[in-house]
DNA sequence: CCCACAACTTGCGTGTCACGCACACAATGC
DNA sequence: GCATTGTGTGCGTGACACGCAAGTTGTGGG
């Protein structure tokens, strides 16, 4: 999937980068959302296999660290929805694409509720989400025919989506909701994706 | 409004709070998006007539003071919401509060730009954006009747109001909009307001 | 196969910052 | 008036982000 066609630099860099995120969010999973303070860069740094100023190199803060491995996965939304097929509806689209996406490895509930039940974390988390927008306001973009008119509708529309799942995510953290991620979501969506016949009006 | 029944202790915290917000955003403007680093927590201080010990009692790092000015504006949504009347269509009333609320005063463009287009500040801005989603949320749910079978609808519905409030924003600022922020506001709105009939469907 | 070049890692030094602590002082309630 | 509570301030401390200048490891041309 990527072992081919990106060098031995490439590799090695996402392999580090993975490697500190990793690390940061088990450091910080393991203190807790009320002891993030005591994640000390070095610890950080030591259980990546790197030195403190590699890994300051790599993110600039111990939040982004710790957000990483969300902001890759919101990348991530604008390629799914492109590769839906081309003659499928754009709500269904939309849905069936996050869906996909948050459901082939369902997220880890540990980090999620790390990086969203954190005060200190929440600046860097609604970075992480929002890093959507962009590629998915783009594919949305694409889909409609970039209607030069309407020239809002695609970025509002991929900012309600963006919401949508991170409202979701807040939800399935809820005590009571042991069950899958993918019904909240597609519930979620449904309210803002246009014209969205909802599968389960019962939702949660 | 707020001078009565406020203590002095309240009115005069509230006061340092704006006066500190304040000279954060103005020294911020005067170096523009690129000298941000160059605003000193000491220059904050001085020109808000504080100590920097006491501004650090306000605020926990620059970015928060600068855009602390948004996060008050956006916990004022909700509020603005209720003062609705309460017969008018859920769509309608969101719509209207929103446009009444960012054009009694339309918004210091210097200061949305500053907030809006430099990189420390895209986390506290999303921050601060993000604040009006809870109150929303109340607010919504207390029109809908807090339904609890679509429990999600309330949330989801603000995150999206709040999303796109955001991107109007974002497109007010392009080079080029020299109009007022209204009409943007109002098409992006109609973007994720359910059954909202656009007055103005050519938009920009 | 070897070599020059570029990218990456690392150690060090520096300026800035957030925050705990203790004290002075003003506001509040009885 | 007086005790109590909340707020402003100075000082000291620990941590951090980042520029700089090596040393080390991939990369591509001859």
């Amino acid at each position: 999937m990527n072992d081919d066609a990106m060098g031995l630099r490439a590799r090695n860099k996402q392999a580090t980068r993975e490697a500190i995120g990793n690390a940061a969010l088990r450091l910080a999973i393991d203190q807790g959302p009320h002891g993030l303070a005591l994640v000390r860069v070095h610890d950080i740094a030591t259980a990546a296999g790197v030195s403190p100023r590699t890994y300051n190199n790599y993110f600039s803060s111990r939040e982004e660290a710790i957000c990483a491995f969300q902001a890759d996965q919101s990348k991530r939304v604008g390629q799914a929805l492109r590769s839906r097929p081309a003659d499928e509806p754009l709500d269904e689209a939309v849905i069936a694409a996050v869906i996909e996406l948050y459901t082939d490895p369902e997220p880890d509930k540990a980090g999620l509720r790390m990086i969203m039940s954190t005060p200190e974390l929440e600046g860097e988390a609604l970075k992480a989400f929002t890093m959507a927008e962009g590629p998915l306001a783009e594919a949305i973009a694409a889909r409609t025919g970039t209607e030069s008119g309407r020239d809002l509708f695609p970025t509002v529309m991929a900012a309600a989506v963006a919401g949508a799942i991170r409202v979701a995510g807040r939800h399935w953290l809820e005590p009571g909701n042991t069950g899958s991620f993918a019904p909240i979501l597609r519930h979620a969506l449904s309210c803002v994706v246009p014209a969205a016949p909802p599968a389960d009006p019962q939702g949660q």
